[in-house]
RNA sequence: GGUCCCGUAGUUCAACGGAUAGAAUGGAAGUUUCCUAAACUUUAGAUAGCAGUUCGAUUCUGCUCGGGACUACCA
């Protein structure tokens, strides 16, 4: 059992024999005590005062002498204002960390039974990846780890949005200005090239908006009637219609820009478990705008557009069916939904979307609400914060959008340079350079972003991002590459730690009782970060682990010990922190080399 | 106008309602006899403002001031 929990158990019993009372165990607050008091951890006794009728003091020294007489586990305790410190003896903590080092499976929290879909990326097929994407793909990369840490079976999924009027501009413009060029002729990555074909098509669209406007039309009129943006909107009816050519048109310039996805993808080190694409889906949701209306919560207007209104409900009107009786966005979202939960029968559904679309996913929980769907509140929109740079905003318009493609090459430069200038690679092959300085830009990069609460806007500036000192990635691989060199040293000189059967009665230092409850507390970190859906939790707590670490080891012998039983007791707490911090990297999807 | 989010050292980030608000980075001063100095030690430096709830507020409530998002028969 856990420090914590024992001590709150204890003190619950300490309370009902010194005072006959059963309090709640939230009445218990224990936390670790900070490091400038003595103690391990500390009890806050207010909230007992009311049924103690003492003074915080009082009630302390009370709780913590029953304490002390009642359990072997306790070496002492000290009482500063309302504040119990709770010493452990060396024991305790030995014997604990030696169940937390049998434990194979530790950081592994047991099945829940549960089916949890983590929706993340969701990609316009007419834009390579940006920055913003890569927020979102890290986050929903690591949530769906951080799930199954807590036990439940996941399912990654992306949601294409492959079809709309964008992708026939990419079209018209491919036909019109790229000379029968493919990813193959040009060079180019698939989705960067038709993503330069939606480029050009806004290029041509706003030379004909201009001579338009010069030839005395309105600037709104001109928008609208620009003979490329009519020419899109025939090819998006043509596409509807099933027209051969366009269609043929349409699934070779999607397979480029898959390809060139995927290429990303695997670059990030991440997969989907399956892939849905919106030109299958959008039809998906009118069955339920059929259900509203009979249900009487939708109502249908004059010119035959269907609408929900949420005015009660403090929001708006939203539309759900256009006077043509197509679609909208939020039709197809309801669909999908519905089908989601009832073919994988899920029992919770994040989608990791950015919080421009916070209003969307009220909405839309709250329309579910209404269909009578009770699985509406096992939705949780995963809302995310945009990446700033420190020119300021990302604007495509201007140019200043990171591309993900190039933002992973520089990054992978970056790492070369430094590793070259620090002479770190010594003897490896090219291939084991290689696969480090992935290695190391990536983990630099998914820190860098993971460590930020999701809900904030972040500042991403490129160098400080590759920063390798600090609280960066690279420093806890650093930190893991160490530790694993000096469990090589130890097996190099004969040292038998590994079947080693941690005894009772060893001296411990408070800095080693410090690692052990770091230690400790990782599964909690787990379930806490799996609740918050925060992995950012996880990314500074192995932040924690490691820095602890480097000052326990800065000025703590282990290989020189004489002692055989405390340097084989040092031994193995290296390698369960090796171990907790391979397992929490793994969380974020960060790869921890062995050598660096 | 309405709804939502954010505001913490020069900068980038932390802090279940708990003790003297933590780190990192940048600034200043130091450290090489176990591993790998991508480390370690010391030092200066912050809760936007005003009320309220509380034994206790960065955290909860209200207002003010700043920054952002949303408020499409776009997706």
């Amino acid at each position: 059992m856990s420090p914590d929990k024992f001590i709150i158990e204890k003190s619950k019993e300490a309370v009902s024999a010194l005072y006959g009372a059963a309090l709640p165990e939230t009445s218990f607050q224990v936390q670790v005590t900070r490091k400038e008091f003595e103690g391990d951890y500390t009890l806050v006794v207010f909230p007992l005062l009311k049924v103690s009728k003492q003074s915080p003091e009082a009630t302390a020294k009370s709780i913590g002498d029953w304490l002390s007489e009642n359990t072997g586990e306790i070496s002492g305790y000290n009482v500063v204002k309302g504040f119990l410190n709770i010493s452990f003896s060396s024991l305790y903590w030995s014997r604990l960390f030696a169940g937390i080092a049998a434990d194979e499976n530790f950081g592994q929290l047991p099945s829940t039974g549960k089916t949890v879909m983590v929706e993340f990326s969701s990609p316009n097929t007419n834009k390579p990846l940006h920055l913003g994407h890569i927020r979102n793909i890290l986050l929903g990369w690591s949530v769906s780890k951080l799930l199954e840490a807590n036990g439940h079976k996941v399912m990654k999924v992306n949601l294409v949005n492959d079809r709309g009027i964008h992708i026939c501009k990419s079209m018209l413009a491919w036909l019109k200005t790229a000379d029968g060029q493919t990813p193959e002729s040009s060079g180019k990555k698939g989705d960067h090239l038709v993503g330069d074909c939606y480029v050009a098509f806004n290029d041509i669209y706003k030379k004909e908006v201009e001579e338009l406007v010069a030839g005395g039309m309105s600037k709104e009129d001109a928008e609208k009637n620009a003979p490329s943006l009519k020419e899109a909107q025939e090819m998006l009816l043509k596409w509807e219609k099933g027209d051969e050519e366009v269609v043929s048109l349409w699934k070779k310039m999607n397979s480029w820009v898959y390809a060139g996805f995927d290429k990303t993808y695997g670059d990030l080190g991440i997969s989907f478990d399956r892939t849905y694409y919106e030109s299958q889906t959008y039809l998906l949701g009118k069955a339920l705008v059929q259900k509203g209306l009979d249900m009487g919560i939708f109502e249908t207007d004059p010119d035959g557009s269907v609408w929900c209104d949420l005015t009660a409900d403090g929001l708006d009107r939203k539309l759900l069916l256009r006077g043509d009786g197509t679609s909208v966005y939020m039709t197809q979202d309801l669909g999908t939904a519905e089908q989601r939960f009832s073919e994988y029968h899920l029992d919770e559904h994040i989608y990791v979307v950015g919080n421009e679309q916070n209003y969307h996913f009220q909405v839309l929980k709250l329309i579910l609400k209404k269909l009578g769907f009770d699985w509406a509140d096992n939705i949780y929109h995963l809302s995310y914060g945009m990446v700033e740079l420190p020119e300021g905003k990302m604007k495509s318009r201007e140019g200043t959008v990171v591309d993900a493609d190039d933002l992973l090459e520089k990054m992978y430069n970056t790492a070369k340079e430094t590793s070259l200038e620090l002479g770190k690679i010594g003897s490896m092959t090219e291939e084991e350079q290689k696969e480090l300085f992935r290695t190391l830009s990536l983990g630099a990069l998914k820190y860098f972003i993971i460590k930020v609460d999701p809900k904030k806007t972040m500042l991403f500036d490129p160098k400080e991002s590759i920063d390798f000192n600090g609280n960066t990635g690279p420093f806890i691989q650093y930190t893991h590459a160490r530790i694993k060199s000096i469990l090589r040293k130890a097996d190099e000189k004969g040292i038998d730690w590994k079947t080693f059967a941690i005894n009772d009665g060893i001296a411990l230092s408070s800095k080693e009782i410090r690692l052990i409850k770091l230690l400790d507390m990782y599964p909690g970190k787990i379930a806490e970060g799996g609740q918050a859906h925060s992995p950012a939790v996880i990314a500074n707590y192995a932040y924690d682990l490691a820095k602890e670490f480097n000052q326990y080891y800065h000025d703590t012998p282990v290989l020189r010990e004489e002692d055989e039983t405390l340097l084989k007791y040092r031994l193995s707490l290296l390698d369960m922190i090796a171990r907790v911090l391979v397992k929490a990297m793994d969380i974020l999807g960060i790869r921890l080399p062995e050598r660096m």
